[in-house]
DNA sequence: AAAAAAAACTAATAACCGTTAGTTTTGCAG
DNA sequence: CTGCAAAACTAACGGTTATTAGTTTTTTTT
């Protein structure tokens, strides 16, 4: 009979919302069943039950958590910092450390919010339409300053947020690359490009 | 007594497969089912047996021929072109058609690859593990000839290639933007740059 | 028109799914 | 040590899944 471990600081909710990003992430929301899930831990399934509503529910912790914290993140970028092109330097880098410390979790809600049930679906993508839009926002002002050439910001912003997001991918190679030099290189083509 | 109708110069396999990217492309997957697919075509899921293997066939189908489309574009521009800039420029501007002609099945194949099963999962992968050291090639190129900046190859092709997936969220502001004027602004924002 | 082949159908299978009910075990407070 | 609550267990539920077998209908070929 064994027992869920909580980790310290942390609910036993936390620890297997925790098992269940890593798992999600590995097969996806779908393909993942709660018994496999139990397994990872070690438990029943239906000792899960004891702790979590439902598996839909570990889902939408998952994906708000994370929305959580961009958009705290980025409501201290806007009351900080001076001009655009810092701004959007800090939003890069905080993203990079998100896609790195928090892998499993932001992979789900990048790819597994499309299994969220309404009105928690709607409520996700209603909170990232309004996060590029204030993405948006960040980019009109350097462009009225002229620090920015003049693009179509939504082109801009979907870049940036894409190349971003594709660290997921990063995993195989980063043997090679320290964190930081990772960020200057990406900041670097994301904002002066890739020509000479 | 329903049918299913082949597009000219195409069989009722391809038009199975066609409807099950769209399918797979809404709901993942994992998460259709072979009633759902069939409903979309108007016919019982145990027809369409007399067209095709399993599910996990279909999915095979629209990844490889994807992955396909992709490879035989990269061989021309390897033999054709001249510089490394318009070698890049030239797969950005053929990444965007492909997402916005193939919509479905680009989008499936860069999603659900994951549900592959072996030893098709390993092949996929292997392939777009190729394609990119290909392309790390083209930016090694550029370097040397000093049309590039000196900047780790593997990021670059990395953002590039996370830029031009992104545009699968396009969708929705396509309606201001003409497919050009969008590839000039990709072009334009991954080889110059954002800054003045 | 008859025969053959292709492609639809109905019905069923075994496996797996999330979840619940009821029971037993565990760990802590008195 | 006793009692109680938390949390584990076993067993089962109704539902869905991909797929198969067997049959009937439709289309093509002779």
């Amino acid at each position: 009979m064994a027992k869920i471990k909580a980790a310290k600081n942390g609910t036993k909710k936390d620890a297997i919302t925790k098992k269940a990003a890593a798992l999600f992430r590995r097969k996806g929301f779908a393909s993942s069943s709660m018994r496999e899930l139990a397994d990872s831990i070690g438990v029943e399934a239906s000792s899960l039950y004891n702790h979590i509503g439902s598996k839909s529910e570990i889902l939408q912790s998952i994906c708000f958590k994370v929305a959580n914290d961009f958009n705290m993140h980025l409501n201290e970028v806007e009351t900080i910092s001076g001009n655009a092109v810092s701004k959007l330097e800090n939003l890069i880098r905080f993203h990079i450390h998100m896609m790195l410390d928090n892998y499993d979790e932001v992979h789900v809600a990048n790819h597994e919010w499309k299994q969220l049930e309404e009105p928690y679906l709607s409520n996700f993508l209603n909170q990232r339409k309004i996060y590029e839009g204030r993405l948006v926002e960040i980019i009109n002002e350097g462009t009225s300053t002229r620090e920015l050439k003049s693009i179509n910001p939504h082109v801009a912003i979907l870049i940036i947020l894409s190349a971003v997001r594709g660290l997921e991918f990063w995993q195989r190679h980063k043997k090679n690359v320290s964190i930081e030099d990772l960020g200057n290189d990406m900041v670097n083509h994301l904002l002066n490009g890739l020509t000479i």
